[in-house]
DNA sequence: GTCCGCGTTTGATCTGCATCAAAACCCCGC
DNA sequence: GCGGGGTTTTGATGCAGATCAAACGCGGAC
């Protein structure tokens, strides 16, 4: 694990200026917590492609929070293989997971270049003293729940189709919460870890999103996917009747 | 919704007196806390078979622990379907999805007879000025993401005989955590739901059950189940190398 | 520029589980 | 005891997606 502080140089912007501040701490928080915050960011870790940020079954020693980049969050299986159960984009919050028990049951590996702001374990407690951060975490905890039950549900139920349409869909709205274009995105992930996460092999996700695109539903050029008709994509779920 | 408040006559101890009081508060609170905990045993629901407890995309009005009984909590999909994603147990805690927006995301149904514990939202919230119980919440959310996690891994990458070998041995030790034995059980589902929860159908789910059975693994007899060699369930999961 | 390695696409075949079907079983009420 | 509806088991068949295989494209090293 390539763990170091951020190089002072780059140093940004502490929380409450930070462009990702309503992402990371999307609450209205009263002023008087405002102060707070900068406790957060002090810290910055610099990931590179394939690095990991947090180990399963290792010790947590913090909380963190995307900058910028991209990651993935595995839980290792008992045969040595891993499954991805989310990706993690600028503005996520990662290592909640670890609170349950204080050891991480996930992997978190960077998908490219990222930039990470650690908040220490005793900084976040500290943080949790105020009932508006508390409360806050609990949402993102509850949030996640959803999230992944959603996912669950979706890989039990959907067909090859509809998980890649999901899954488009789902990067589409992550995209566009971030402020850019639901249409045009990159996918920032490989073939072979959105089959993983989808639970099908890298060549049925190539083979679905061919067939998307000969349906003229979206383009695809390597990483590259613009959506033409996302009604398309959305009336391909409710199929499943 | 039967909703109703239990009968004074069968009223049972407050929660600190409560034998379910290690696993729904298994935390060693400090004595001034525990003054709090009464609050939240004083509203007791029973549901008959098939009632919902709470219900998706409704308010959320409390938190529940179960205090007898068996439940399942499903996700509602696009087409009407639902599926299950999670089976709760005497001691088990509900209805924290509901955190996240104050709207449930899943149904809570009963599978028989079910006596719960409510904790109305005010008092709930009343509970988490506490340090103690916040961090218990907290806990019990990432516990339930770690443990919807490794679901969805599941659903994701194991065969069908690999989900049904997990489900037996989650199962095994959901009853042994009760106090009871962990190698004869009574699976409180039927076929469908546990097919349902496995993302198969609930002929495979009852011929990997009787392959099982014809490997003298297990002995079934309807919901009552033997585990006669837990080893070899266990050595199924490894073998997916 | 060329070369190499990896990621991706596309094709051909195979298989595990779904689907369709029917019989057996079990729980309950009567 | 008997009858009926739902659940479970078991069997026969079909298909979606896995697996095996090969060609293509692209980005980085040099």
């Amino acid at each position: 694990m390539q763990i170091r502080d951020a190089d002072p140089a780059t140093a940004e912007a502490a929380c409450p200026q930070c462009a990702l501040n309503k992402l990371c701490f999307p609450i209205a928080l009263p002023d008087a917590f405002q102060s707070l915050l900068p406790l957060a960011g002090e810290k910055r870790v610099r990931l590179a492609r394939g690095d990991l940020l947090f180990r399963a079954s290792h010790e947590q020693t913090g909380i963190y929070a995307v900058k910028a980049g991209f990651l993935k969050t595995c839980v290792p299986l008992a045969d040595g293989q891993s499954r991805i159960v989310g990706f993690q984009a600028t503005g996520d919050v990662m290592g909640l997971d670890g609170l349950g028990t204080g050891i991480h049951k996930t992997d978190a590996i960077a998908l490219n270049r990222c930039e990470i702001c650690v908040i220490p374990l005793d900084k976040f407690e500290a943080l949790l003293d105020h009932p508006a951060e508390s409360a806050h975490v609990r949402q993102l905890l509850a949030r996640e729940i959803t999230r992944v039950e959603e996912h669950a549900a979706a890989l039990g139920t959907l067909s090859a189709k509809q998980r890649v349409a999901t899954f488009l869909l789902d990067m589409s709205a992550k995209w566009e919460d971030r402020g850019y274009s639901r249409t045009a995105f990159v996918l920032f992930m490989s073939r072979k870890d959105i089959g993983n996460f989808l639970g099908l092999t890298f060549e049925t996700v190539s083979r679905t999103l061919s067939y998307f695109q000969a349906k003229h539903w979206i383009t695809v050029q390597g990483k590259n996917v613009r959506i033409l008709d996302l009604s398309a994509l959305q009336s391909q779920l409710a199929r499943a009747i």
